[in-house]
Order: structure tokens, then sequence, then C-alpha cells
DNA sequence: CTTGATGATTACGAAATTCGTAACGAAGCT
DNA sequence: AGCTTCGTTACGAATTTCGTAATCATCAAG
């Protein structure tokens, strides 16, 4: 059950978290093999969820943020996630440990929405507490 | 120059959010437009930076984690920055108004990979702070 | 009301990519 | 050697993307 990946599966992932759209024979050409070893290795990792889905990175509006947002002692914070999950301009949904329980990174068209989210979540009763920090820059690994 | 996206753009956005490789003609099928169109609206919004770049999100090890990182005031974050996002198992780089300064979204092999990433942010003398979460969940938006 | 212009959408053949599958090759084991 | 397993390669078929021209809609001006 352990996937080990080798070195040709982390130069395709590399390859492809640059960008996902680029062809299994450019990959294949670059790392030196073929178009059906490319395909196999992606279909694994996906199998496998190394991959865990192909997406697109955004940026719908001009605010990006975190909001970290503590829950009360007896709540389940699964059934929160997923409801926050579910918000519109919401990207991720952390779990974490820590001080606070969840963290929320945001995509919003302004500050206002970003407050909007905040005061949303203020007003579930589970959640006792946020605190937001303003994402000013973002660099990809 | 005001971008204003649609709710066509939105939805379009939202299927590729889920799977960045639905095609074209499906994803005109599902919102009922053509496979033109579709193209015409994606590749504006990649032109606009609203799609930022197709990628694929992973989860390589089995560990995720950020890492909150203060720097002295002196110093130039952006620097510091650029050189964290070459670091191998770090997803995101984020400069961050709040407490401190530097958030770096890691995925590692195993709890001794993220350790060594903190290690290496105390080495640089910029660093005064780390504080660790780990992401125990992780959903999508 | 007609005309023109602008911008988005549709249509459609050509090029490129992905896909299914069978053949091939390299260990490892009996 | 013979057999099995797993990954790689090969190649035609199906699908998708791409380039481009025609069509349509909106709006302002005459």
């Amino acid at each position: 059950m352990t996937t080990s990946m080798d070195e040709l599966d982390r130069e395709i992932l590399n390859i492809l978290r640059r960008d996902a759209r680029t062809p299994y024979t450019e990959i294949a050409e670059e790392v030196g093999t073929s178009e059906g070893t490319v395909r196999n290795r992606v279909e694994r990792m996906t199998e496998d969820d190394v991959i865990e889905r192909f997406t697109v990175a955004t940026r719908t509006g001009n605010v990006k943020a975190m909001i970290e947002i503590g829950v009360a002692m007896d709540v389940e914070t699964t059934q929160i996630s997923e409801r926050m999950a579910d918000w519109t301009e919401v990207d991720f949904v952390w779990q974490v440990s820590g001080e606070e329980d969840v963290v929320l990174v945001v995509d919003c068209a302004d500050t206002q929405g970003v407050n909007d989210l905040i005061t949303q979540a203020r007003e579930m009763e589970e959640v006792v507490s946020t605190k937001t920090r303003l994402i000013l820059d973002e660099r990809l690994g």
C-alpha cells in the first residue's frame, strides 16, 4: 500500500504544478520517456490520491485572506468545515492544530467581501473567535 | 479595464475548480453555450489573470502544515519569500498582515519533514519566530 | 428606420492530444 | 529455460483543441 513515488513521478508532478495543461507528449519529451508512460504515471498518482485534483488557481477578486476561526470545545469541527466549504469565495477550509481550529483561505472581490465572510462566520453560534490575516503576496513553490 | 465577470464566467470557473480537465465541449453543454464561447471566456480570464494558472492539488506526503514565520523589523520579506518558495515541499509562500509576516503552506512526507523545514527557517538569521499548525483535514471550496 | 461599427457567439474543417489496447522488455522466482 | 508481473512502448481511433470566417446582438449616429 505504501506507494513510493520515484524521481520520474516527482519530475512529472513538478511540471504539472507549473502548468497542468502541459500535454503528455511534451512532458514525455522533457523528462525523457514516452507519452504512454507519462499517462500511466499520472493515472496512477491520481488513483493513489497523490494528485488530489486538477484545478485552477484563481484571483477573481483583489483580496485574498486567511481567516482563523476558533470554535466551542464541544463542537464537531468537521460539520462546520463542510458548511464553510460551501460558501462562495472560499478556496480552502483547513482543520488545524493550534489555538484556532479552522482556517479559511478566501478570495474576495474586496475587503468588504472579506468582512462579510468574517461576519458570516461570527454569526455561527459554534464560533467563538476569529482572527484575520490579509494575504499581501502569494508565490507558488 | 474594469473586467467584469458575469454569471457565465463564474459558472465556468466553478466547473474548472472542481476539475480543470473538463473539456470545453462538456462545460459548454453544462452551462448551455458553445465550445467556442467557453474557450473565449477561459482565454479571457487567463489573460486577465482571473485564472492565475492551471495546476494540480497534491498530497505527496502525509503531512500538510502551515508554518507562520516572524522576521526581523528591518528585513525585506519579499527576498525571504522568494528563497523559501524554492524549498522543496513548499506549496505556497504568503506574505501576510498580522503578528507574523510570512506563512508557508507545506506538504511533507512525514512530521520529520515538517520539522526539517521549521529548522531550516529558524536557521535563517532574519527569522525571529515560528509557529506551526498541522493541517489535519483539507476541503476545497 | 436604416446604416455602421463593435464585440460576442457560433460553425466547421484541420491539427493536436488523449485514449484503448496489444506488443515488447526487464526483473524476479521456481 | 520458462513463467509471471509490472512497467514501457507503439500506433490507430476517438476526442478535444485550435484557427478562422460567418453570424448575431447591441448601440449610436445619421
